[in-house]
DNA sequence: AGCACGCCGACT
DNA sequence: GTCGGCGTGCTC
């Protein structure tokens, strides 16, 4: 009898024998339909035969066998279990985050054919002559002389309306084939000329083609990381191998994409949240076969099957978005590195602001370090200049010298963009008589003011109220706003600043489809204006007009209780900075402070990213903190305050017995102690050498599952948290 | 996580 | 008398 070990997806940390019936066969990475307890659900195969099969005599059989040949291939299969033992997350769960929705649900996998295009013999036979009244037939006609095109590329170039118009004459036709590795092609337009520095780091990229090799690309905005990526994948694009580019979320714009599909004659393809589950299946189907030779995607891409992986780039390396912050907790920067050794290729990290982690490993000699120092344009990089508040008359949360500085950059023509990561209108609602503040009933937080939606918004739990015309305590009507927004900083800047337009960037201006576009559109229409926004101009967007950036507060993550605050701060501060003053025009940044003496504001200030990173990375070293140790960190909610002090207590106590040199810090109450009605608490768990920490997480969750407290609250476990909120 | 079982309160 | 609340237990 067979017995295989399948891995179900399910919140538990274990997988289930069952026994496959005569007739069926499967491969480890196979899809199966089993019964389990009165369900039925889909698992992929583990293990075929496990020595140590659950001890029962009564077995439950196999239902079906989805797949022939395996979903997921082995060394996918060996990514995705050191996955789930690297961040102690049950393997069927990992698994749901490596499998499309409709791979998930158990669907066959597609055979999926594309169309393309070919002239019939008449289209063959047929002369220039015969397209005398339609040039756009014509021109189609003529592309397709050399040869049948994909339905997709033509596409692109002609009409839908022209090709049903040969259609309909019989001078072409369509026909399908099953997806294929694609045809390798040399570069479609030849790629600008290198800098020195530029064809060293491509030259080293490219040497170590074939092998596993984790690089550092520390490039400063506007050397040209972009281009580096483009040179390096092309010879592998000669050869048919593939490339996979992770990007942050933000960063997927219709213009990344362009910039390489038009270097290259290879399908580009791209993956994110926005693609419905069939072109998400499509994808991956494309990646699977071979068929897709550049994927670019956000994190979930780095577990998309590959025929011939040649490279993997990770751009914007230091983006918190690459961490999954919810469920499986991965990091897709980290687990691309193994992906890289697994696949025996390449990878490329790159970053002008690289995270303090990715330093540590160049400077251990884990990942090579290449460094793009100058500007490909030889373009200056953007003066930096503190504004100290203290001795400064404000206006509307701006001092005086930085509005003088508006006026006068607008005059010239130029446009300025100010940076404010708070939206909405005021972070709070406080009552003048009475201190009544708009606190959430569910969070330990104040709820913010939308102005113009006329509501309070919880941002932490999404709760909604409007907006009250008196103080819910004493009944007053001197309600007002406290803590500026991005709203009330256009409302303010609008009349200041009348002659001039002003364009608000943030989640709520953009949340319509197609407003972000119009608004970009706008800006890159030049013309002096105005750009106000939050996390979204440091990300992704350049804009080359702006010659004054003004980051209204400094302030709120100079003093966290976050370690990791002054790096995220000095990455902020240098990526908008970078955003600025590309073209014929250096820029200057302005930022606004209370304390301009601040050693960290005065390393950036006067000696870059680059010297601040590695001064905090001693900081780190003597303070011991990551990259120089390692951190986990265990979280709990739950609608009874207590219970979670006494879970993680309970968990202390225990690890103190099985451990004792590990270091824990708490049980200690999250920084956001109470959220949508639930009590939060966390313990830090800190050791000098990884392997010890994780076999205790290891043994701690064994023991951890068994306790009836447990059932009490939900609790999770954190590997290398970026964020400890 | 789902899903069932089971044991107590407030409804037709 | 039943509907339904969530505590407890189990899933090869």
């Amino acid at each position: 009898m067979t017995v295989i070990r399948v891995a179900l997806p399910v919140p538990l940390r274990q997988s289930f024998d069952y026994q496959l019936p005569p007739p069926l066969q499967v491969q480890i990475g196979c899809r199966v339909k089993v019964p389990f307890g009165k369900r039925e659900l889909v698992g992929v195969v583990w293990h075929i035969q496990p020595d140590d099969a659950f001890a029962s005599d009564a077995l439950k059989s196999v239902l079906h066998v989805v797949d022939e040949a395996p979903v997921l291939s082995e060394r996918l299969c060996q990514l995705l279990s050191f996955a789930a033992d690297y961040y102690h997350h049950p393997l069927g769960e990992v698994l749901i985050a490596a499998l499309p929705a409709l791979l998930r649900e158990g669907k066959p996998l597609p055979d999926c054919q594309s169309r393309y295009y070919e002239l019939t013999e008449d289209g063959q036979s047929a002369s220039e002559a015969d397209f005398k009244r339609s040039a756009r037939q014509l021109a189609l006609w003529q592309h397709l002389i050399q040869g049948p095109i994909d339905e997709k590329a033509l596409l692109q170039q002609h009409e839908r309306t022209t090709l049903n118009q040969l259609l309909n004459k019989a001078l072409i036709r369509c026909q399908q084939k099953p997806f294929a590795p694609y045809t390798p092609a040399a570069d479609h337009n030849t790629g600008l000329k290198l800098t020195t520095d530029q064809a060293l780091v491509v030259s080293r990229i490219v040497q170590s083609q074939g092998q596993f090799q984790p690089f550092l690309l520390e490039g400063i905005t506007g050397s040209g990381k972009t281009e580096v990526y483009l040179q390096s994948i092309s010879p592998l694009l000669a050869k048919g191998q593939q490339v996979l580019v992770l990007v942050p979320e933000i960063g997927l714009t219709p213009q990344t994409l362009a910039r390489f599909a038009n270097r290259f004659a290879v399908p580009v393809l791209s993956w994110h949240s926005g693609l419905t589950d069939t072109e998400r299946l499509n994808c991956w189907q494309h990646a699977a076969t071979g068929s897709a030779a550049i994927v670019i995607g956000t994190r979930s891409a780095l577990f998309l099957r590959f025929r011939k992986l040649g490279l993997i780039i990770v751009d914007e390396e230091h983006d918190s978005s690459l961490k999954q912050q919810d469920g499986f907790r991965y990091h897709a920067r980290d687990l691309a590195v193994k992906r890289a050794a697994l696949e025996t290729c390449p990878v490329i990290l790159g970053s002008a602001t690289p995270s303090l982690e990715s330093l540590y490993n160049s400077l251990q000699g884990r990942f090579q370090l290449l460094t793009l120092s100058s500007r490909a344009t030889g373009q200056q990089l953007p003066k930096l200049e503190l504004i100290n508040l203290q001795q400064q008359t404000m206006r509307y949360g701006l001092a005086e010298q930085c509005i003088q500085r508006i006026h006068h950059t607008l005059k010239q023509g130029f446009q300025v963009m100010l940076f404010l990561n708070r939206r909405g209108y005021a972070s709070a609602l406080t009552c003048q008589e009475c201190g009544w503040l708009s606190d959430c009933h569910r969070c330990d937080a104040s709820m913010t003011w939308h102005k113009q939606s006329r509501q309070l918004i919880c941002h932490h739990c999404g709760a909604i109220r409007p907006v009250p015309k008196q103080c819910g305590n004493c009944g007053s009507t001197r309600l007002v706003a406290l803590g500026q927004g991005t709203e009330q900083l256009e409302e303010q800047l609008q009349p200041l600043f009348a002659d001039y337009p002003l364009v608000r960037l943030d989640r709520d201006s953009t949340r319509r489809k197609g407003s972000l576009d119009q608004a970009l559109q706008q800006i890159a229409a030049g013309g002096p204006q105005l750009i106000v926004g939050t996390q979204m101009l440091a990300k992704g967007h350049h804009f080359p007009l702006v010659t004054l950036v003004v980051i209204v507060d400094v302030d709120g993550a100079l003093y966290s209780s976050d370690f990791r605050a002054p790096e995220q701060l000095a990455q902020l501060i240098t990526q908008v900075s970078g955003r600025a003053g590309r073209a014929q025009h250096a820029g200057s940044v302005l930022l606004q402070t209370r304390y301009p003496e601040h050693s960290m504001l005065q390393d950036i200030l006067h000696n870059g990213y680059d010297s601040f990173a590695r001064l905090a990375l001693e900081e780190r070293q003597q303070t011991l903190l990551p990259p120089y140790l390692s951190l986990a960190l265990f979280r709990t909610e739950s609608l009874q305050d207590d219970v979670g002090q006494q879970w993680l207590q309970q968990l202390v106590e225990l690890a103190q017995k099985l451990a004792p040199e590990i270091q824990l810090l708490g049980p200690i109450r999250a920084p956001l102690e109470r959220k949508a009605g639930k009590y939060r608490w966390q313990l830090h768990c800190y050791a000098k050498q990884r392997r010890p920490l994780h076999q205790l997480l290891q043994q701690l969750i064994i023991e951890a599952e068994r306790w009836p407290l447990s059932r009490k609250l939900r609790w999770q476990l954190d590997v290398d948290p970026i964020d400890l909120a």
